[in-house]
DNA sequence: GAAAACGACTAACGAATGTTAGTATATTAC
DNA sequence: GTAATATACTAACATTCGTTAGTCGTTTTC
């Protein structure tokens, strides 16, 4: 069988990466064997072991990659001079666009991350952990200030970020609108539902 | 081995599902094993089959009981006499309230579904689809009254049902406030993002 | 052009999977 | 009390699982 083209996507170990996100987006993880994803690269299962170690070193690249992305994002947002609420949608628009853009790795990311394992799977919860209390605290302050309106925090950041992901749905819609509509209309639901009534 | 204990929860099938709703909530449902229920039930795997035909069978049991409820739900809440507004927030605590008293059986249809086979699996998209737009209708009716701004209906409905179901990171969360407050919560972001300014 | 590295293959492993068959015991019905 | 039903058990099945070992051709390096 020929080799595994990589002129396109990086290395070879990059395209077995991008393809079982795509699997696991599917069909889940745990659901997914090793013969599906090699099928789906074109290969012979065992050949999948000359590039990655186990089967869980994928779904470790896979959500590792994606929590770094989003939590340097939101550290370079919070870092900078702007309101609260410029802040929030700031970081809502790029979830949005990441949502959009590269679908099947965030998606599993979000879904999947239940079957890393130790120490891994500690280490994604704490960054998960630590994401969410950062935009907590973006918008306690945003209270503080009169910005936002009193409601609690946690709750609100539970509520967009499960809102960002039912792009996933929009994914999977016959006649969708745009991507650019899509966000607009998130947002202005999103963040008239937290500006302060005055 | 003594036999399942029936008397508070129905019939042992009943309590066999519910047991599977807790497993499959956790670990997914393709990770949960038979052997897994088993010994959660207190039994050896294979007794199982004396109350339930096939591990699929357990899974269809669990979303078809949701999504009949959701359904018959919406459909009575459609016909009452209220403004689109209070039609969408009556559908939304219906949401959060089950979500919080039944979180088992409500998450597992919503997030395993997937794994379910034809026909069940057609049925239940089948469901979905006409659930949404059951919803975006009373939306798109409250925009045409100026109930509600002007927003794409459908994204709308994938916002709020996405909302929803965040409050899976609730139960799991250590500090949480009461059902009520969260409920209101919910409820003020979601309903004041909809509202028309004027 | 020889040596080294890369990356595909076949074959097989032990473990785990959902499920069935057959049997024994406890509960229920008459 | 006896017959029938319900429900537990043990043992085993055929598959599928992730993964390893060993081999051989191809590409890269110098």
């Amino acid at each position: 069988m020929s080799k595994i083209k990589s002129n396109k996507n990086g290395t070879r170990k990059d395209v077995i990466i991008s393809k079982a996100a795509r699997l696991f987006r599917e069909k889940g993880y745990s659901a997914s064997s090793m013969r599906d994803l090699a099928e789906e690269v074109g290969v012979e299962a065992a050949s999948l072991y000359n590039h990655i170690s186990s089967k869980s070193e994928i779904l470790q690249e896979i959500c590792f990659k994606v929590a770094n992305k989003f939590m340097s994002h939101i550290e370079a947002i919070d870092n900078s001079p702007r309101d609260s609420i410029a802040k929030i949608e700031a970081v809502l628009r790029f979830h949005v666009q990441q949502m959009i853009h590269h679908y099947e790795e965030v998606y599993v990311s979000d879904r999947e991350w239940k079957h890393l394992v130790d120490p891994y799977l500690s280490n994604y919860q704490n960054q998960r952990r630590t994401y969410r209390q950062r935009m907590a605290q973006i918008i306690e302050n945003g209270i503080q200030k009169g910005e936002i309106k009193i409601i609690d925090a946690p709750t609100a950041v539970l509520i967009m970020l499960h809102a960002v992901s039912g792009i996933e749905s929009w994914h999977r819609s016959k006649k969708k609108i745009s991507g650019e509509l899509l966000e607009e209309n998130m947002l202005m639901i999103l963040i008239d539902g937290l500006r302060s009534n005055k």
